[in-house]
DNA sequence: GCGATGTTACGGTGACGGCCGGAGCAACGG
DNA sequence: CCGTTGCTCCGGCCGTCACCGTAACATCGC
């Protein structure tokens, strides 16, 4: 069993709960230093260090050198994907008494990323809209774009990454929102309607949270688009 | 951060070798006895008793009581996902050096369960097949099931559960095959061509192991209906 | 009722690992 | 050049937990 090892290694090292904080500090997708990841796990910055060190060997993160900071990031989707899982089964199981929501965590179930896709509140409105419209058609395995969702992405400008080959459908991810326990849009899609969002000022990230923000200007395009009402409430 | 707790507490419910050992001899979906998982994990009755407690209270197993024995089986669909996720990230950064394969890591290799469906060499050939004939669809992100592929089904005879409804497209989720590092068929229609082969004599299960075994009949199926050559090799 | 088997409860032992304080090293700025 | 900041290495303390042996409890067959 030379793979149970690796596994045990990789599922202890999500198993800290300090080391738990960092990564989901940085399933935002974006790149911390070991300062700021310590703040968040409310250690010092010593004993951070040595915990990103065992998780850069343990290649759940790597670490970028700019300067005399080092910017440490999930080492790639498939990452963000199994913190996603555990977070599925820990709120599967987790529900035992209706917890205290704090006003932080009340507002990373307004609206957060999920890695690279929007999630919360929102998230799961977009998606509900999409599906209510015929532009998208999900499965609890498994989604797909229709051809109306195809035009609406057209129409509002979202870039897919890598560019579409017009012969295969487009296929999308769904993603069990812990917060909602209802999809939302994951995958390329996701993720591409999610940087479309943020490159037209539709939202913004909320300083040293994973929650966003959605600005005037995205309040009134969510409405106009999605016929999202009001914060998304 | 009252959700960090729980997600810490299942990471490291998965993180100790020998429970990861039971949890990954539950993955083909079955449900076994405490000693018998005890043997597996190479340790004491007393101490896998421990062991399954902790996981049940965790909510990663069930417990089903029969007479003078408690069967252990995973607690859902989305324990068994977790661990697939697990596992895939374990791969990643497993493959230091070239590890030593054994006779009975080969069996697994070449054809297993993975929960529901079908995995390893023959899963992985499956899907290869059914791609290459346009009955299926793959994206990294998911897949959907062309009409050639539903009147495969419908030929052969595969019941899907639940019975489809005719208005949404059927949809199947790719999951990325741990040995092979290509996607294999999961998610509903995964299962049911999973459930299909062991009803109609195609494969069964090796005692004691996660591996199954390919039967003649099946061979003969696979090759006419699949275009799969000898034992998938 | 009496062994045999499967399982759980308890106490003790040992080790792995998280945590911090102190010190050493790079990088930026004045 | 020197002080500041960000980060890492080292040594030691301490709590947690996996493990086993012994023992008790339920269930089945005789």
């Amino acid at each position: 069993m030379t793979s149970n090892a690796a596994f045990a290694e990789v599922a202890t090292l999500a198993g800290d709960p300090a080391r738990a904080g960092m990564l989901h500090a940085l399933m935002d997708g974006r790149a911390l230093t070991a300062t700021e990841l310590a703040r968040v796990a409310g250690i010092t910055p010593q004993t951070a260090s040595g915990h990103l060190s065992r998780l850069t060997v343990g290649g759940l993160i790597t670490v970028e050198k700019q300067g005399r900071h080092r910017y440490h990031r999930l080492a790639s989707p498939a990452v963000a994907c199994m913190l996603e899982s555990i977070m599925q089964v820990a709120s599967d199981s987790a529900p035992r008494r209706k917890v205290f929501v704090g006003p932080r965590d009340l507002a990373l179930r307004h609206a957060r990323t999920c890695y690279d896709h929007l999630a919360g509140h929102l998230g799961v409105a977009l998606a509900d809209a999409m599906v209510a419209r015929g532009q998208i058609e999900l499965a609890s395995d498994a989604g797909v774009v229709t051809d109306a969702g195809l035009a609406l992405f057209d129409r509002l400008g979202v870039a897919l990454e890598p560019p579409r080959k017009n012969k295969a459908r487009l296929l999308c991810r769904p993603c069990l929102d812990w917060s909602e326990r209802r999809p939302h849009l994951a995958g390329v899609v996701g993720a591409a309607l999610c940087r479309h969002c943020f490159n037209a000022g539709w939202i913004r990230h909320v300083e040293g949270s994973r929650a966003i923000a959605i600005t005037v200007k995205g309040e009134r395009q969510f409405r106009e688009n999605f016929g999202i009402g009001a914060a998304g409430a």
